[in-house]
DNA sequence: GGCAAAATAGAACGACCGTTCGTTTTCTTC
DNA sequence: GAAGAAAACGAACGGTCGTTCTATTTTGCC
């Protein structure tokens, strides 16, 4: 393959190893924070020399943004692509909040560095957490779209607050992984569930006697 | 003072300035994390020796225990007892809630370490862990009963689950530390309390077509 | 005021950090 | 297979870290 004199040539060496080490530094990041990363022990985990490592990135910092890069673009495919197949609507925003929930507390000896690293970076300015914030911010553009959506379609109340759902969903998801991976808290995971379908129920219909479906499979 | 015969004497040196530089160190622990203090930094912030602070904890560990102990007690005289003054049930979880949302918003420039060191230790087994863990379980039981005695006097209705509305309730503090501190978004403290007028709504009533009372000071 | 004890200072340690630089190995291409 | 480029190595640097040790200063008490 190496000898195909296509233009859309074959990963040059370089380029898999340095998959290779982006793929350890997200275990890594996602473990001891984006702070605890450290070029030496990544070095030793996948077996080069510090140097070596050190050399595909150019510095730390760029390290750091290349790792959230790389959490981003499997975000999107393992959360975002997936739900945006679903119809408009409910059905849409009960896939990406699954996703998302899955995500967050399936992986559970991996934590979400979209989380992590706002506390980690909340207080300390550069390019690091411009990177960080600028994605956390797409993430929940697009679910505010979702919820927008909602109300366009009619699934949701017409005066519904996209903006203030979307927080208290974002609430549901940041308790999980508290209760999920620091309190070690069984059973978080259908807390979660459950907090989403009474706020969906809260936006759906003003005074509902009856409970609200869980299930948005269909529309 | 100090030539006072009295059993209970006045603070010696080495305790008063233990208590300086813990409170120096929890303002850095409040900024930079638990992780992020460094007694080197500490030591020059308050014109002191490295090993001179040192000394007075011992270990780096020790140090970040007391700060915890001390973060707590400050957070039980600012957070818990002005509102365990309150009559049981609704106003005093009401206030409660009003003094949490407060302590995390209002002193913006000072991280709640309950959040951050949730997120710094929850993958990192040791005594600094286990101590944090404890007060933010200690902090949530209270929290609990206080849902509990809702229940018991009537404001709150029978089937509610305790648990899951401390998780609701859990997750909009949550929300509103990532939104303030890290995203800086406006307003979001506005966006805390609506979340929670809108929860103790859904647990108060089943079905009721007015809109609840934000003020629970009197009963 | 003097004496013991407590508190602080200061230097040094080994370890780890990110980074630089010159060399050597490995790959790519002709 | 040889030439050139890309990649990886290994040693070293300056820095900070927590910690230890000994000396010095300060405090509390009689």
């Amino acid at each position: 393959m190496s000898s195909s004199p296509l233009h859309v040539r074959a990963l040059h060496k370089g380029q898999q190893t340095r998959a290779a080490i982006l793929d350890a530094a997200l275990g890594m990041a996602s473990h001891m924070g984006l702070e605890g990363l450290s070029i030496g022990a990544l070095a030793e985990l996948i077996g080069m020399s510090k140097s070596g490592v050190f050399a595909h990135f150019g510095s730390r910092e760029e390290l750091q943004i290349s790792v959230i890069r790389e959490y981003h673009t499997r975000f999107e495919e393992e959360v975002f692509f997936p739900a945006i197949r679903e119809a408009r609507g409910l059905p849409r925003l009960n896939a990406l909040f699954g996703n998302w929930v899955r995500r967050v507390a399936v992986e559970l000896d991996s934590g979400c560095i979209y989380i992590s690293g706002a506390v980690e970076f909340d207080d300390r300015p550069g390019p690091v957490r411009d990177a960080l914030a600028a994605m956390v911010r797409a993430w929940q553009a697009a679910l505010e779209r979702a919820i927008r959506q909602a109300v366009e379609v009619g699934h949701l109340r017409p005066d519904t607050d996209p903006r203030q759902m979307l927080f208290e969903l974002h609430g549901l998801i940041l308790a999980l992984h508290h209760d999920a991976r620091f309190l070690r808290n069984p059973g978080t995971l259908d807390r979660a569930r459950r907090g989403f379908v009474r706020v969906v129920a809260d936006y759906q219909v003003a005074a509902s006697p009856l409970p609200i479906s869980v299930s948005f499979a269909q529309e």
